[in-house]
DNA sequence: GACTTTCGGGAAAGCGCTTGCCATCCCCGG
DNA sequence: CCGGGGATGGCAAGCGCTTTCCCGAAAGTC
């Protein structure tokens, strides 16, 4: 017996689903959508078909509004072209779809200013969790945003909200319930680079870093400088740049001047060890910066070490080699998004809890080994 | 004279608001949210002021399901840690922040099952827009899939929605009115590129593609091998593997075995013209098949030439240069978003309309340089 | 067999906001 | 001086769904 598809003009309501089921909207809403009353049987089956012929779709906006919780997960990056954020991006996306949430994306550029607004809006639409990827700043100049973005942080939290933040912890933020943290050691990461690094290089060591008060960029250089020092080499001076590719270029070209003077000054003997090693803050400024000597006619590592940290998967077909920290981006973006959904139990005690663990791994390649 | 901030411990409704400034709540509805109808300043400024001290932020939920219009794009892409998609998405999301929109991201694998999926969600949510990037398939085992996504979209588009696809239509999908098309001229451009490659090698062309039924990998392939007709050449082999990195690893494995076989064959002349000239369906492929060949002690372009299509901004520094089409992807995004909204007017007639238009750039880099 | 428990279903009160419509009030021309 | 027109504010009816009661009936308990 073929029934007529009733194609509605209009997207359908709970409310004619039940009238055509013949049962009440009341009814209808436990069988459609999970509730703890079981509807009998031979209701529930009416009341599906009557939805699959009506083509019912319900309305996200209502159901989230009678019952304040949305299914809608916040995400704010810097730059979601930008391979960091959208390794986190997709580990994110992919825990949403696991639990049946969608991602609302947000970029901002780094601005506390933005960012807070963007919390705003997230809470506006009543986002079940916040996820914030990118580094915190702790310039002075943004001492101002930070603090209205950490007040708007935790009035969210305050209204039963929880937000993951990857890498650090907001700057001024309360410990709030509901406040997690996903802490990336890149200061451990970037000192154990430099011990590895300091094995095998003995010249000097430049560090091509983020504007100051970058804190992930401040924190790779304190842990380089560490770790260099834990290996009794003297401190590396750190040229300050955008946290970018363009940046680490700018950089490349000041380092590449003075290369360049050296081996005047020197005497150019052929087959000398490169006497820099750089290290980057991040691998797009390591390539930046790579790109840069290139252009001025050096050679990695021929002519200079460099050495990045994250290990973005596209940077890997590099060549040569980039030498740098692999960071499990994926698993962050998985692990700062689980700690505001699945946990709901996880920690009970919950607020800034010390959160899942990351940890990274030292990734030697060719371009600070340098080959007679 | 100092007010103490009160911070509510839930968020306030638009009803305390209009209390506390002694109105009632369509007033305050009128004052703080755009309306027709202005009311006199003592008013605004007293509502204001009081949205003001209780830190009011408005349910956008609430506002959705009032005036049925959330405010919400939703884009739907393969994955968005591709540095193809999240370019786009980029673009997407740069509009829809200057339109005061937010986005709403879903990431399918190209799979038609879950984009039809994703549209509903959409339209469950009430998504202003949908903007839908990635290739569409054209494989007899996903006509299904189309055929339901094709629906869902009209059902969509029925409902007064916008969508926005990027590259090819939606198989099977119809005419409606707010179908908007950003077309992408693979074709026309994969034909110039073996242009300009067929005036500078004369030795055989591969073809690496995706898998067969992708139209995107489709298009391409047929460009290029149009462009080789013109050019009086044979029409060129074509491998097929996925249409990512791996995909193109795998084929250059193969492609490097041929190669050497080739070589054993005709007793290894030095600085012989390499032979082949493989054209990779992207970027992403690309790389991946210099990769493979390095792999196998082959160098690029001395042993084989090498192309590939987007010209992806990571992969910019990617030596030697790869040969490659460049697309405004990000341009691509904004487009395809602003077609959705921006010209509510601008296709008056709207439906299916040839859409903004996009162009390429075929652009030759080292990759497909011989030099001798 | 009379009583307390379930259990399946419906009525209705919202969730927080917008908006059509009505009641005022003021300003102005006649 | 009075009636009409244009502002301006309030009332109340939703938007589509969930959920708390409540009610009747079926099912258990001594």
């Amino acid at each position: 017996m073929l029934v007529e598809q009733e194609i509605p003009v209009a997207a359908s309501t709970l409310t004619e689903v039940a009238r055509l089921a013949g049962v009440s909207p009341a009814t209808a809403s436990r069988v459609l959508n999970g509730s703890a009353r079981k509807p009998g049987p031979g209701v529930s089956e009416r009341v599906r078909q009557a939805a699959a012929t009506l083509g019912y779709i319900p309305n996200a906006q209502a159901q989230a509004l009678a019952k304040s919780s949305s299914g809608l997960v916040g995400l704010i990056v810097h730059d979601i072209a930008d391979p960091y954020f959208s390794a986190i991006a997709r580990g994110v996306q992919e825990v949403a779809r696991e639990q049946h949430k969608m991602v609302l994306l947000a970029t901002t550029g780094g601005t506390p200013a933005d960012e807070k607004e963007a919390v705003a809006a997230f809470a506006a639409r009543r986002a079940d969790a916040i996820v914030i990827a990118g580094s915190r700043s702790s310039r002075p100049e943004d001492a101002n945003g930070n603090a209205e973005l950490a007040a708007e942080l935790d009035r969210y939290c305050r209204n039963g909200g929880h937000v993951g933040v990857v890498g650090q912890p907001v700057v001024g933020a309360g410990a709030l319930e509901g406040y997690h943290l996903v802490e990336v050691p890149n200061e451990q990461l970037a000192a154990a680079l430099a011990g590895k690094l300091a094995a095998s290089h003995s010249g000097d060591f430049v560090i091509i870093g983020g504007p100051e008060g970058l804190i992930t960029s401040d924190d790779r250089i304190r842990g380089f400088q560490s770790g260099l020092a834990a290996a009794g080499r003297p401190a590396a001076e750190v040229l300050r740049a955008s946290f970018n590719r363009a940046g680490g270029y700018e950089a490349g070209l000041q380092l590449a001047q003075r290369i360049r003077n050296a081996r005047t000054g020197e005497a150019a003997r052929g087959g000398a060890k490169p006497n820099l090693c750089i290290f980057a803050a991040n691998d797009v400024m390591a390539i930046g910066a790579a790109a840069a000597l290139r252009s001025q006619g050096f050679k990695v590592p021929r002519d200079a070490l460099i050495a990045g940290f994250d290990d973005i998967e596209t940077l890997r077909d590099f060549r040569p080699g980039l030498s740098t920290v692999r960071l499990p981006l994926e698993e962050i973006g998985r692990l700062a998004t689980l700690s505001t959904l699945g946990s709901g139990s996880g920690g009970e005690d919950g607020h800034h809890d010390g959160g899942p663990v990351v940890t990274g791994q030292v990734t030697l390649r060719r371009s600070t080994e340098w080959t007679p």
